[in-house]
DNA sequence: ACACTATTAGGACATTTGACCAAATTATTA
DNA sequence: TAATAATTTGGTCAAATGTCCTAATAGTGT
């Protein structure tokens, strides 16, 4: 069986396997086995393109951010107007409804294990919700708000941690509905 | 060294470390090792007073629901206005600051690692929601709200989750304190 | 065809884990 | 004190884990 080609194929494939597992099962509950098993490598596979475990964490959140800076991108190029932008964050609850309401949020929960494990690439997670507050916060100002802005986007995040929280705790899809409903009418009467 | 005296003393001072151990690191992540550590006892005590690892995390969960059944008691009895008493429950986000920036909540963070586990003892996890979720009902209920109780209710547990995620993920503890207030006013202004 | 590099496979290793057990120790009761 | 029960110890076991290493294979350029 041949190799398929490209020169970061397999690379990149664990990676994308190890953002999946890593945001269903966790990091410490991912281990090369499982990841091997998805990628139909064998285990010593992973220290040609890894150094240890560690490494591929940092791919994964790497990967994530560059998926959230392109995401981010999308929206701001999506309408001229910041309300639209910002309903796409707020939508992002009933885009992904069913994996949220199956494990949570990513972010949340990679930056709670990895707070709870004294991990180092604990302040790359973190980074991944502050790509979101800047991107609210400007999209605030945008609206016309100063001093409010920030507070404006801590309130969305706050907002969609819990709901998604609780969503996930009740296995509540219609909670979870009603809740993005409400978020949305916030954001319409601050305009 | 004799035995202090009481039957269930070493079994209940697992159970504490336990419950420790599994709020800061995980029930994953907590050994019997880890246990006996703080305990000082050997491993192979445990399965004298345990059957497996499962049924630590029971007796751990068990043991949350007694506190938090105590503790909705003694707010209950603290106060005959019912604001006062929910206030209490606002005001745990301050009293147990230290912890939830380090950690984060205790009930969502269980619940959230069980329900990624596939694990059987998720829906007693999820029943310390339903007893603060039912508690905060009845409160609002006495304050005077019908069909709302239980959105207010709701809305607490969705503020408090947001908050202490966030809270914890920035490491912010003005952050935390001005949410806080914030709610404090929101249930001020309910009344 | 040949040599050289890139990639993968598969095994070996030490460590940790939950689980189990028999022997030793302590406490209780007769 | 002697006998019985309650409790604890320390060791063993198999499975899983991250890490490392060497040999095999695939791909590329001469």
């Amino acid at each position: 069986m041949p190799a398929t080609s490209a020169n970061t194929q397999t690379k990149d494939q664990i990676i994308a396997a190890a953002d999946k597992l890593i945001y269903q099962q966790g990091f410490s509950q991912t281990s090369f086995a499982h990841i091997a098993e998805k990628v139909n490598i064998s285990r010593g596979n992973f220290y040609y393109h890894f150094k240890n475990k560690n490494q591929i964490l940092d791919a994964t959140i790497h990967l994530r951010m560059a998926n959230t800076h392109k995401t981010l991108q999308q929206w701001e190029a999506s309408s001229e107007k910041p309300q639209i932008r910002i309903a796409h964050f707020i939508d992002i609850l009933i885009l992904n409804q069913q994996d949220i309401l199956r494990f949570g949020c990513p972010v949340s929960n990679l930056t709670n294990e990895l707070t709870r494990l004294d991990h180092p690439a604990r302040e790359n997670a973190v980074m991944l919700f502050t790509l979101y507050r800047t991107w609210l916060r400007r999209q605030f100002t945008l609206l016309g708000f100063k001093q409010m802005a920030d507070q404006h986007a801590l309130h969305l995040l706050v907002q969609s941690q819990g709901i998604a929280t609780l969503a996930s705790a009740l296995k509540d899809a219609n909670f979870l509905t009603k809740e993005v409903a409400k978020l949305h009418h916030w954001l319409a009467s601050l305009g």
